[in-house]
DNA sequence: GTCCACATGTAACTGGTTACATGATTGG
DNA sequence: CCAATCATGTAACCAGTTACATGTGGAC
């Protein structure tokens, strides 16, 4: 349950058609909930049906007519308790590990060019980071909503370097393996 | 389609029952691919239905008898193939990262102690990683096998060692905080 | 007028989760 | 013989994915 709670987020920093949501969410907030454009109206489509947003009155009907959003006060009280309420942390759940597991018994053939793809997959993102975090956070600025921002951005980072180290290592082993 | 494959491995490494699998994945492989024992009874039934694994000639029938698995060749085959195969790493998806991000629009209060929880999660999570590596890997023992799993444990306690120090300095933050 | 990009949607499917049902075995 | 535990399973549901359908408006 936490799609409709990214898009309230989203609409709350700037209320968008479902499209300008899509385009958003392949930016800043689907670096870390991702979502298609399926998702988003189906969403979209049951948060107006619950009462928590609104379609902007301006053009109505359907099809190939850009329609709007903006967020209720109920739609703002619920992310507010969204927010605040305890949630447990998901287990991992990693197909490289597995396989990684697998291959210590069918054997790991063909497995290490994989790992070599993931590395610069995971130096590219990491590099996107970077070059994020130079345009949006130079030294200096600090309200209360950029430091946030920046400690969600510096998680991705961390998350990504480690990415990058564990698969050199990875590879390093790879390459002693008899 | 992970978790066929996650079974197959469990099983090459011993051929075992539903709840004995379902028991072995809260240990060690369901540490980075977890699974309750309704998915592996559901998976079972298909990896049999396509001939990839088989029951055990022992007690045959339903309800409360025991039923092992082993894999056949077509199973362990199939393990082969998939892991060997390329697959796009998928894009992060983390609840918390989402919520600190919501905390920037609608306030903070009541997420710094859920921070704190976590903290505590990984931290027991990270402690119960090292006391496996310490058990299970002491330094000298090096079959490939071995290698391979040390590897996977390794990048377990690499990430709970990211959470935790990500924690710490988003608590820090928070400390400083308006 | 036709094609393409923009924009909104529907339908079918897959995989994971939750709740519950049922039979077998064993210790008291 | 009864309760607890072991063991296997069904059913309903929810969220994410993939493929496709439909309408609008502007460029040429």
């Amino acid at each position: 349950m936490s799609l409709p709670h990214a898009i309230l987020t989203a609409l709350l920093e700037k209320p968008s058609s479902g499209l300008e949501l899509t385009r958003r969410f392949d930016k800043s907030i689907g670096y870390f909930w991702s979502a298609t454009h399926q998702q988003i109206y189906r969403e979209l489509g049951k948060l107006e049906a619950e009462g928590l947003i609104r379609a902007l009155p301006a053009q109505q009907p359907a099809r190939g007519q850009k329609k709007s959003y903006e967020v209720l006060p109920t739609g703002r009280a619920e992310l507010t308790r969204w927010t605040a309420a305890a949630q447990d942390p998901k287990p991992l759940r990693d197909v490289m590990l597995l396989r990684l597991r697998a291959s210590a018994v069918v054997g790991t053939e063909g497995i290490e060019a994989d790992l070599r793809r993931h590395l610069e997959l995971h130096e590219r993102q990491l590099a996107e980071y970077e070059e994020i975090e130079k345009r949006d956070f130079p030294p200096g600025k600090d309200s209360t909503e950029d430091r946030l921002r920046h400690l969600v951005l510096r998680a991705g980072i961390d998350l990504e370097t480690f990415w990058t180290q564990w698969l050199r290592h990875a590879l390093e082993e790879f390459a002693e393996l008899p």
